[in-house]
DNA sequence: ATAAATTTTCAATAATTATAGAAAGTTTAG
DNA sequence: CTAAACTTTCTATAATTATTGAAAATTTAT
């Protein structure tokens, strides 16, 4: 495979991917181009790789740079902003899971954590819901957990031993 | 909060949460139902609680049977058919784990592995790609198998090992 | 074999979400 | 201060995705 087929194919596949981390195409695909490029793109830079509009690119941009894994770059003598990313897939990952947390996850807890606290009429439905959305409420709750301390800091230390664990 | 709010906010919640695990609302709102329900359910009655049409009705629960984490139940004397989810959730995050490691993070793992062989013809972009696709390979494939280990048998022993290495 | 009960399929429509592009706003150089 | 360079905002439009509802298919009882 030849660069600007591997080029095209990374950032359509990574692209793709967004949804499942809960962003939008145009924003991975943004992302995408800035983790290979080897220097800072200013918008039209973007707009023009892509074939995406000022206004897509200006919008995704901010809300890249809201998710903390885009940054504006001043280049000296240049009137433009330039954008990059972080390069770091660990740094990357660690902001991903703590945005995913503060944003989608940590809700859904404390929404588990309500309903699981509902009244006990002694019905068997009241019952039911109780208990189900406590086991959801608890699994919920150490994933999240576990997911944020393994993404943080000390990575390598405990992704090794981690690996060992688990292997 | 009494048991129908309660009831109410747990199926929008976990409803709205779908996109997070790749569903639609449909079909998270059906599961929602199912799990917290004391008996197997009818068409009838999804459709009924969830004020959703036949149809969509029929569509998405084939859908969450596909997915393992719904099934039939033939009730005997009974013409219709009703449906229960499986209702352990450690088995239902086995579940959805493998599931989408199958079908969206194996591919994409694929498509890395791809675009990171590209033949390297000296130039630093391309130098550039290979190095953080492989990255993002070696990140995608941990995660993938991290996930998958966890999530599967020995979950409780592991989770208690785990618990007490991360805490 | 037939008809009633039930489920599935699918084309039309509705709802949602993404995108373009131009007007408004902001910044910078001189 | 002004004009050019550049970015943001916002509304109209396009694209995508979800939903309905009715016809077709299937199943079951007799």
């Amino acid at each position: 495979m030849e660069y600007q087929e591997a080029k095209d194919k990374f950032i359509s596949t990574w692209g793709s991917l967004g949804t499942l981390w809960g962003i939008n195409k145009a924003m991975a695909q943004i992302q995408s181009l800035l983790f290979i490029s080897t220097k800072p793109l200013s918008m039209e830079d973007i707009m023009e790789e892509l074939k995406i509009s000022r206004g897509n690119t200006s919008t995704n941009l901010r809300q890249l740079m809201d998710w903390g894994i885009v940054t504006k770059e001043l280049i000296p003598g240049e009137r433009k902003e330039f954008f990059t990313t972080e390069k770091d897939v660990q740094e990357l990952a660690r902001h991903i899971a703590k945005e995913r947390s503060r944003r989608e996850i940590k809700p859904v807890i404390k929404v588990l954590k309500e309903v699981s606290s509902t009244k006990d009429d002694g019905t068997e439905k009241t019952k039911e819901l109780i208990k189900q959305t406590k086991a959801l409420h608890d699994l919920a709750e150490t994933a999240d957990t576990m997911m944020n301390k393994i993404v943080n800091q000390e990575q390598n230390w405990i992704t090794k031993s981690l690996m060992k664990l688990i292997k």
